[in-house]
DNA sequence: ACGTTTATCAACCTTTCGGTTGTTTAAGCG
DNA sequence: CGCTTAAACAACCGAAAGGTTGATAAACGT
């Protein structure tokens, strides 16, 4: 269940749209279908469609079969993983050093001073196409 | 402080990016400079210059001037921002009702059910060009 | 003053995204 | 068996993202 880079950059888009994070607000209140999800905005109910695959393909919802309709879920489990992964950062430094960061970058050169390590993400972790 | 639409739209698609996590969690180790994060990437020290343009747009980090360097700095509160508009939906539900969507859904369209209200989101909320 | 380092700005290109309309599939209902 | 509704699929389009190269600006060192 480890996120991995695919599924954080897929997560992270996927609310990176206001319409998206409004159908996470409403779906967090309980399972909504397309054509609910829909009508609260002026776009089309494909546009919507689109917006809900986008969430799904970021295992962010699912999707269920139940008669014609298909009521989308919410999955917290997903929401959880991004918030565990920002914790382990915002969590090191909680501003404490902003002003010792002169001082700090001084002689950071020579790697002499102390400092906060122990993180499991190394750094070159990432490439594009 | 609150965060609007706009900035947690930002602040998402900042971070649905790898090479923009990856210099994130560089960031939470101390500052750093563009040429020092650019480094472990093959990418162009300008296409990181714009990822960083993207972070600090985002308001996740800020850069400072300091002789002919400009080190870049972490901003711990935008990403305690981010969580706090996570846990205000995933805590609500943490897969308890799974089983019971079929049964509330059956009797939703009466608006007759037991509820789980009270929340600040208001769901039309967003709007697209 | 000149060159070096650091980093940004500007133009350009290619790919992807968000939305539209139009057309199917699938499941009830009369 | 048609008819309506729910929702996905497909093709298309404008706008924006991500990257490149080339030129520019600011702060040193000598």
């Amino acid at each position: 269940m480890e996120p991995d880079a695919a599924a954080l950059d897929s997560a992270f888009m996927a609310l990176a749209d206001p319409v998206r994070r409004s159908i996470i607000a409403r779906l967090s209140r309980g399972p909504a279908t397309v054509n609910e999800l829909a009508e609260p905005f002026e776009i089309s109910k494909q546009a919507v469609s689109k917006h809900i695959q986008v969430l799904e393909q970021a295992n962010l919802v699912t999707r269920t079969r139940e008669a014609q309709r298909r009521p989308v879920h919410l999955n917290p489990a997903r929401l959880e993983a991004l918030t565990a992964w920002i914790d382990q950062y915002r969590l090191v430094r909680e501003g404490q050093f902003r002003s010792l960061d002169a001082v700090l970058r001084s002689n950071a050169a020579t790697g002499s001073g102390p400092d906060t390590r122990s993180h499991h993400e190394q750094f070159p972790e990432a490439q594009r196409s």
